[in-house]
DNA sequence: AGTTGCTGCGCG
DNA sequence: AAAGCGCGCAGCAACT
């Protein structure tokens, strides 16, 4: 059963379309079983429970896969009017990993979006695919209503669309396997982008009043806008009398480099590990002065002002928006939330948080995509570090730390560049698998993840610096190279473990809502941070969540890489103040 | 006055 | 001058 949705998201002309399939290379001719328009504008907007809400939860009772060019144009404002949908297809989200996935780079959907980008200066992809005209809060007299119309894609475009994404997953390779791992990454992706939006509708539990205890025992009272807050203020007039400056501006990189100087401080910059090479007694004040600084601007109550509401912390997720396949955040920092802070994220009364992360996942993966039986062997130990350290770093576990994760980003030079002939004599196949996706990068190849997201192509400057001639130029190319190659060595590892992380999620949203369906207690997955997953839950819904959690864990493990001898270790901490989780 | 880029630091 | 990966954000600096 598919449903295409085309309308605008306020519910406007909406059309529905039920057929026993869409259109796809062995089945063009779909059956229609039914076809409706409904006009459907609320009447009061956001508090009329008809409308499209009503119409999308008659129909959800189908199990339908909804099909919408952008979850992010749809299911917020459903969530909002108390719609929870099971499935959907992001035609957006799929088209991109599409139009630049290696498993498809021979299919027309992938030339055509290719050509698109040669051709046009601006990069834009396949026009169903742009984003949405600007959200009209202003009302609709400041809207270009030729425009908004131009850009909404209508029914026909999206059935087109998603044909034409069929039909390149069809033939993405002859390797079935690789068409497999394809489709489980857009339904994945797709799943994410709801869990997405659940997780904004939802928020973080968050405690204002811990938040400002923590902002008063750190900064003082809060102060008037504009003003530094007691302790900052103390801390710069103990600068300005120590570096001899009475008018000093600690936030000005330039002005406090010049004070340094003059009372003999020889930094290159003011960055905290390299302030920490010096001895001198204004040092101690102006690191505790920046760490302070940081607390106040970047979390401190202009932030609480602006981000947090009736308890709950509610960011914007950027589903896709790294390359890799990793989530963005919009506003708020959301996936920065200082150690410091996180006493204010506490469960509410007869609930606990469920803090779980996904132990050394990137090692892991690259264990498991370079089918490393040495190091998997390694990686049986709960702590993967550890067990490299047992066999070849003298027991040293933060040797065998740095050695692996700088083979991982691309170390050349430090102690990390010195171990790596030592990592890759014991493990050749690990360190030669990053070592590919490197070589790979610096000739302008894509890498591509494990289910088939790959690499954006070489910069312009790449290509430029291709062409050097004089032995500067070359050496300023070979740079280049090494660059990318650092980046496509990376990539692979950062990639697939993205893909597990959304696999991870996807399987565990499942489970919740089968809890959830069964009758039984279920938690509410409320925050992400790659690779780590928070669940609030009722007390009594604990140990379920606990098991949904291991369980999508495992899923995700075989969904990627099948039964294979590594471990995908989760650690979980059920806590009821996130400080305490790690 | 508003825009853009840089510096520095938070997270994984 | 080169530099281990990926991000977002505040405030300063340098502009138009």
């Amino acid at each position: 059963m598919f449903l295409l949705l085309a309308a605008h998201p306020d519910g406007s002309a909406l059309q529905e379309l039920t057929a026993d399939g869409l259109p796809s290379p062995g089945n063009p001719h779909p059956r229609i079983i039914s076809r409706t328009a409904a006009t459907a504008v609320p009447e009061n907007p956001g508090q009329s429970p008809t409308g499209l809400p009503a119409v999308v939860r008659e129909l959800e009772q189908r199990r339908p896969r909804w099909i919408w060019h952008r979850t992010q144009d749809w299911y917020p404002a459903l969530l909002e009017a108390g719609v929870e949908l099971e499935r959907c297809y992001d035609l957006s989200l799929s088209g991109a990993i599409l139009a630049h996935s290696e498993f498809t780079a021979h299919t027309p959907y992938a030339q055509r979006a290719e050509k698109m980008t040669q051709d046009d200066d601006l990069q834009q992809p396949p026009r169903v695919l742009q984003p949405p005209p600007p959200p009209a809060d202003q009302g609709a007299l400041f809207d270009d209503p030729g425009l908004q119309s131009d850009l909404r894609p209508t029914l026909g475009e999206l059935r087109a669309e998603y044909a034409a994404q069929q039909e390149a997953v069809a033939h993405a390779t002859t390797d079935g396997n690789r068409r497999q791992r394809l489709q489980l990454l857009l339904a994945a992706e797709s799943a994410g982008a709801m869990i997405a939006a659940e997780m904004q509708h939802a928020g973080v539990p968050w405690r204002e009043e811990l938040h400002e205890q923590i902002l008063a025992d750190h900064l003082g009272p809060r102060p008037p806008a504009g003003h530094r807050p007691a302790k900052l203020e103390a801390l710069t007039t103990e600068l300005r009398r120590l570096l001899h400056s009475p008018a000093l501006n600690p936030d000005s990189p330039q002005e406090l480099m010049r004070a340094l100087h003059r009372n003999g401080i020889e930094v290159k910059s003011t960055r905290q590990w390299e302030l920490k090479e010096s001895t001198h007694p204004a040092i101690e004040p102006l690191l505790a002065y920046k760490k302070l600084a940081r607390l106040h601007t970047a979390n401190g109550w202009t932030w609480l002002d602006a981000w947090v509401r009736n308890g709950r912390f509610q960011p914007e997720y950027v589903v896709g928006g790294v390359v890799s396949g990793r989530w963005a955040s919009r506003g708020g920092g959301a996936l920065q939330i200082p150690r410091q802070i996180r006493g204010a994220v506490h469960a509410d009364p007869g609930h606990k948080l469920i803090v779980a992360d996904a132990s050394q996942l990137e090692p892991r993966v690259l264990v498991a995509l370079a089918q490393d039986s040495t190091m998997a062997e390694a990686a049986r130990d709960q702590d993967l570090y550890a067990g490299i350290a047992a066999k070849g770093f003298g027991g040293d576990r933060a040797k065998a730390k740095m050695a692996l994760l700088g083979a991982m980003y691309g170390a050349t030079s430090g102690e990390a560049g010195r171990l790596m002939p030592q990592l890759a004599r014991t493990y050749p196949r690990a360190v030669g698998f990053v070592e590919q996706a490197a070589r790979a990068g610096e000739a302008g190849k894509t890498v591509t993840s494990r289910l088939g997201r790959s690499s954006p192509p070489p910069s312009e400057r790449w290509f430029r610096s291709q062409q050097s001639t004089s032995a500067e130029e070359q050496r300023r190319a070979d740079s280049i190279a090494r660059s990318r190659g650092r980046f496509t060595r990376n990539f692979v590892v950062q990639g697939s473990a993205a893909d597990w992380a959304a696999c991870w999620l996807a399987e565990l949203r499942r489970r919740l809502r089968a809890l959830r369906a069964d009758g039984s207690a279920s938690g509410e997955l409320v925050f992400f941070l790659h690779d780590e997953v928070m669940v609030h839950a009722p007390d009594g819904a604990v140990e379920s969540c606990i098991q949904a959690i291991e369980d999508a864990a495992n899923a995700a493990k075989e969904l990627l890489f099948g039964r294979i001898p590594v471990e995908f270790p989760v650690s979980v901490a059920v806590v009821d103040s996130y400080d305490n989780a790690k």
